[in-house]
DNA sequence: TTTGGATAGTTGCACAAACAACTATATGCC
DNA sequence: GGCATATAGTTGTTTGTGCAACTATCCAAA
């Protein structure tokens, strides 16, 4: 009986993500007083897009963890705000590179700003090394189940 | 700088719970292939019925981290597939107490060995130690924000 | 060269979440 | 008692998610 030693209680969090959705919550409560026009799922593609542009629709389902139509619905809002273009490909016209727009380009520094204090609020009280614990704990519980 | 020390890539998953969606994915696709035709969200409200039924949506709303409207829509739905009643308070008309039917209280058993398993896969690898701080580091998430 | 399978993306549907605005009931204070 | 305020729950709207079914394009093998 290898890992059977968590109580209910634990159980119910675990599955439900409270801690990850209270993060999400409060990050997206800064946007809003920010007076930032878009959603956590929005900025979790920005997020990706920051790091590399002109990526494909299929690359952002990888990155961002989410199904096609997800990733559609959310480019077809991120279009609609302005923040991103999609530019067929010249090689494979099945595919959609994602660009951004100079207007999402702006937004970057200022929400990563948020998040990480949003983060600190988070981790204010943690020991850095049992953050990392943590840390290493999901990547492997992902890793386990992806 | 108390807690600036995690790196951009951890930020990303902190706030997106990655580990967590994919463990609700994993228990759904167990639902799914079990035949039990629930939604996790509507487990999770279950969830606290089993522990103790005949309590108000709004006991309800706390349980479960949710705000009113979501939690009138999953007591609707949950109604529609006969698994929960409302029953209006006597002393408070304006109160509703939620109870579970027969069909709810057969579910108990099975979801929660389907629970137990996804959590068993999820955390296989982990020791038993390290899953404590994790959840504990959780815990202290939730509370620094809620 | 054609055809069959794989891949990229879209659309329809059901369910859920967040927010604002609303109704109904209860309670406290004059 | 009557009114202001708080509380419990509902409804409408927008956004997002997961699944299935669909179109378009590509590629490889006969």
């Amino acid at each position: 009986m290898p890992n059977n030693q968590f109580k209910k209680g634990e159980l119910y969090s675990f599955i439900t993500g409270k801690a990850s959705t209270a993060i999400a919550r409060r990050l997206q409560k800064k946007f809003n007083t920010a007076g930032l026009n878009i959603t956590i799922e929005q900025w979790s593609v920005l997020y990706h897009l920051w790091k590399q542009e002109g990526i494909s629709q299929q690359e952002l389902c990888n990155a961002t963890f989410r199904d096609k139509p997800s990733i559609t619905r959310l480019v077809d809002n991120l279009e609609k705000l302005n923040l991103v273009k999609r530019v067929a490909s010249e090689n494979d016209r099945r595919i959609n590179l994602i660009y951004l727009t100079k207007q999402a380009q702006k937004l970057q520094e200022e929400t990563m700003q948020l998040a990480d204090e949003t983060l600190n609020e988070a981790l204010i009280t943690v020991p850095p090394d049992r953050i990392d614990v943590c840390k290493e704990v999901l990547q492997i519980v992902y890793d386990n189940l992806k």
